[in-house]
This record gives C-alpha cells, structure tokens and sequence, in this order.
DNA sequence: TTGTACGCGTTATCAA
DNA sequence: TTGATAACGCGTACAA
C-alpha cells in the first residue's frame, strides 16, 4: 500500500509474474513467442501494475517512436483540415499517432516544424506539395525519414495527390465551351506554392490553346476577403463574363462580391471554384467547382507512409478530380 | 570520410570539442551554464557533425517529451480545425510540437486515443468538453498528466472555454423579442456532448423563462444533410416561423431546405446558427449566428496548459461569446 | 519457450 | 565552470 508513486516498470511487472524481463517485453510486443499461460500471468501483472511502457525507452530501445509528423501550410483552409483528418483515422490505431505542425504557408516555418518533427522522432512526415529547398529533402535523405507529399503530383518524390493543372483544364474547357471568351482568373499565391502555380498554369496553357489570354489575373492571399476584392478589381473590365477562380473559398469571396454589387450570377458573369469543400454546396447558387478526392488522397497517403516506414517501396497514386457543375455557370449573357 | 552510416552522438560531439559530455550537454539545454568560448567550440562541433539530440534519449533521461496532445472530435468541424490550429501556433516554438488525435464523437475512440497520446509520452492534454468516463480523470490523476478543457466551461476542472447555455439564451431572447412564437429547435446529438447538450437545456430553459416551449426538437448528426432533413421534418408544422440550430452547419443546411423549400429567411422563416464559422458569412443571406472566439480560445488553452506543464498553477479562462445579428431573422411574418 | 546481460544516448548528481 | 559517472526503462542477441 506504501508503494513509491513513481510508475511500474518492466521489472516490476517480470517480478511479479515471476518471469524475466524479456519475457514480459515479448508478451507486449510479440505475443505469439510466448506460450499462452505464461502470456496470462504477465498480462495479470501488467493490468495489476497498472503498467504502462514508458514511451522515451522504448522510444530509444526500439529506435522508433510510432510518430508521424504533418506539416500543413493551415489547418483553418478546409482543405488540409479534411486531408490530415482522413490521414489521421487511416493510421493503424495503436501503432502510429499523428504530430500536425503548421507553416503558414510559410518556407522557413515550414523548414523549422520539419526539423522540429524529425527531432521529436517522427518516423515519417506528410508533407504538402514539392515546392521547398532541396537542402530539405537532402536532409531527410541523409536522416532517412520516408515522407510522401500531397496535395500535387509529380516525378522525382512518393505521393498521393492529383494534378493540379489538368484539374483546371477541364474547367477553363467547359467555361471555353459555353462560349465565353473575355475570362479573368483570381488566383492564390503562386510563391512557394506548386498547386496556386500548377493551377494558374494550367488555366493560361488552357486558354492559349484556345489562342485566348486572360482579360486579367489577381493574384491573392487565401481567404474570402481577398476573392471578393479581386472579383471587385476584376470586374472594372465590364467584358468579362467568366472568372475562374484558383479555390472555393477565393471562389465563396467572388460571389459574395457579386451579390453586393448587383451582378446576377450566373447570368451576369459565370464563377467557378476548384476543391469541393463544404461551402461550395451552400452558396446561392452552389458553386460549379472541380472535385478533389481529399479524403481519399488522406487514407492513400496514409496508407504510402506507412508502406515506406514498414521498408516497402511505395508506389506514387494520382488521383482523379471531377468537373462538379453545379450552379454558377452559364454561357455568356450576350449568346443566343 | 569512411564514417559510419550512423549519427554522431554527445560522445562525437563531445570529444571533438575537446570536452565532457555534460558539457555538451549543457550547451544545448542551458547555454547560460557556460562559458562563451566552451560554448563555441561545442557549438561548431555540433555544426560539423550535424548532430541531433536523439529523441528517445533524450525523454528517457529528462522525463519529457515536449509533446503536447489532443484529442478533438473531428478536423472535419471547422469549429475544432481554427481551434487546433491556433492552439497549435500558440505552443512555444521549439519547445513544444502537437500530437493530434481525433474521437469521431465517439466516446471509446477518445478514450484511446487519450490513453495512446499518453502512452507516446504527452507532457499534457488538450480535451473538449466534460462529458466522459470519470475514470479517465483519474487515470490522468494518477499519471499526473496536466489536461485543459475548452469548448466548454464547468467547475471541476481547468477550461478555457465559453458558456454555451448563456450563449444560446442570448440568441433565443433575441428571437423572442422579434415577436416569435412558435419556435423549433434543431440540436446535434447531446449524448456525450456537453456543447450540443448546453445549448438545449440553455434554450430551453429561455423558453420557460417566457413560460413557452419548442414547437419540436430534432436532434440530428453533425452536418448539412442533418440540418436540411431536420429541418424539413420540423416545417410540416407550418405554425413554426423560427428555428434556432445549435450550430451553424446545421443552420447552413437548414437553410439550404429552406430554400428548395421554396420558404423565404428570413421573411417567412427565421433560421439561426452557432459558432460564428467562415460559412456563416457566405450563405444568403447571411447567417444570424453566435460568435464564438475559437482562436483566443485556442491560444488561451495553450497558454492555460502550458503554465500547468511548467508547475505553475492555471486560471480557468471563461470566453464571452457575443450575438451577431445579420440576415436571416426578422419578426414572424403576421406581426405588424 | 524463456532467461541473462548488455547497449541504446541523454540528463543529472556530485565532486573537483 | 567543468568532468566523471550513475541512472533512466526497454529491446534483443545469445545462451540455456
């Protein structure tokens, strides 16, 4: 009754069940090496202990922490939020736990919370997108922590994303073919961010294949304020018909502008999104946006992790997005 | 340059230095101990080896961990992700990381989840609401695991969170003082859930004060389609001309039946929300709604905890939450 | 199948 | 201010 506060240990536990310390480790960790009644009597003690490994020596034992690091530009863009809540339930429960950092979509943020991850032990990082300093991933090379990118596609890295640029094709084509030709874009920022430049890319290779040109482009911040005062900008050009915008949420801000100035959507002037969040089914009308799988891309990525953490060589998913047209789009309002 | 494969450790560190290994160890944890040229010689030889504390070693010795958990329903509720990520972002940098986990609402998983978070070594917890197993608190008792509470605010333990009853009575002594009467609820599911369960009772109890009650209560899952089809359901009575939704997705939903309904907001029906979400600003019209500070809580409860890690002895912090009044309420339609 | 004994890399105590 | 050395608690060859 007057035991130490301080928490049992293996040896107590050997002591109790009247084993040997390895037993009592294998009974935790390989239970199929140890015959079933010695398992009992250990288990007995354990539960009667109320032992529990202590995580630093296991940690140091064993060489791996059962951590997997996230480094996501924000959980606040609904996007990511989704993606990491996908990934995190995709974890084999028990084995692996997920540390989330954000950057801010900030480069050396970024830098900073992969170094911080990897010197909590993280046996594994999700990371988003390529775009960052090679001397990164040379460090994690030389530190030999797998990681898998999302959120973009690509050849020299493992990861489970879609493409960007052929995503906003297919819009840009749509809006192409419901006969409009004087087109704006709101774009986010490209800087450091290979899915806002994949996209922004991929809509004015689009275009110039069609011999067009964008009647202009905004290039802003993540956020419904930045979309509707793009779209506000952006429509001083009373040509422009369409704006394809580079996300929803740019998209939500676009419309809400719309509706405050007066302009009829989508008969005054079509507006399209890119993600498929949430918001996209509760504007008026619902957005017409382009699909991405993020919980699937959560669950592959997931699962490619832990592939490459077990020694298995992972093999890169792309996934498919989807032209979602809902309600914002229209042919031009001059077309018969 | 035949060096092992293998990272270099104190002892590298050490020896090159030219110095003990308490040193150098000294030089990473408390650089004040230590004279400024010892500390520059450490320092340039953990420069050239490139050397990393080992995680594992490292809590062995120190007891700690600097990892930080929590346990939150879902990302999926935009409510937890800006929580998390503000919380997340208000950890002192270096020192502390965030081992996220999520329940599902789910009060098993969150038991797990607790003890997993635990079992990889969380210095303290971050939890949401009070709704759960006593034993839980005593288990974080015996392990000494600090915890803070947020979403919610209560007695018995440490918080940083906002009274959801008062929040809600707020809203519907609005609602009443437009001239409603006939009034209908639609809740999220309260078992285990003392945020959803608090706004109900806190609701209620409004009602009575006026010595009235709902028309009809539905208490549905977390989601647009939940609020939609309660919502549906409840407006079969056609004498209701409000209903107070206990958040805003559910408010978003109810609103979105609202208007394939063919049922003008707010001229033919009032519909508010809770939480103060991005969502409550893009939906038409917009949402009358509650606003919770989910980002001062979030760097409240880092603070809070924090403090608690370091010994020190924390306040509860009790949020206010404040009416916010846009587009979707007006007098019911026969008042003059 | 089970036990012995050592190593893992760091921090912390104490003495110098 | 610095150094020697003992924990810290677990995994795992290797032996029995």
């Amino acid at each position: 009754m007057t035991e130490k506060t301080s928490h049992a240990t293996v040896d107590d536990v050997a002591r109790l069940a009247g084993v040997s310390t390895a037993t009592v480790s294998r009974c935790l960790n390989a239970p199929d090496r140890v015959v079933a009644a010695t398992r009992e009597k250990v288990m007995a003690a354990v539960r009667t202990l109320n032992y529990t490994p202590n995580f630093g020596a296991k940690a140091l034992a064993s060489k791996r922490t059962g951590i997997i690091g996230a480094v996501v530009p924000t959980l606040e863009n609904a996007v990511f939020a989704h993606g990491v809540d996908a990934f995190e339930r995709s974890l084999e429960p028990g084995k692996f736990a997920l540390l989330v950092a954000s950057s801010g979509y900030d480069a050396t943020r970024e830098k900073h919370q992969i170094e911080a991850l990897v010197a909590r032990g993280a046996d594994g990082l999700l990371l988003v997108g390529f775009d960052r300093d090679p001397a990164i991933y040379d460090w994690l090379a030389v530190r030999k922590v797998p990681y898998v990118l999302a959120w973009s596609s690509g050849e020299q890295h493992v990861f489970a994303g879609f493409d960007n640029q052929a995503g906003i094709a297919a819009m840009v084509r749509m809006v192409l073919d419901l006969g409009h030709r004087n087109i704006a874009m709101i774009s986010g920022k490209t800087l450091g961010n290979d899915r806002a430049r994949g996209r922004l890319e991929g809509a004015c290779a689009t275009l110039a294949e069609a011999g067009l040109a964008f009647r202009g482009v905004a290039e802003v911040a993540y956020g419904f304020e930045g979309g509707a005062a793009a779209f506000a900008g952006l429509m001083q050009d009373r040509a422009i018909t369409a704006v394809i915008c580079g996300n929803d949420v740019l998209a939500a801000g676009a419309l809400r502008a719309a509706h405050r100035m007066g302009l009829r959507v989508p008969e005054d002037v079509t507006i399209t999104g890119f993600d498929d969040i949430d918001i996209a089914e509760i504007t008026s009308p619902e957005l017409t946006t382009v699909r991405v799988p993020h919980t699937r891309m959560g669950e592959e990525a997931a699962r490619l992790l832990q592939d490459l953490i077990a020694g298995k060589s992972g093999e890169s998913v792309l996934l498919p997005t989807e032209l979602v047209a809902r309600g914002t789009h229209a042919p031009p309002a001059g077309s018969a």
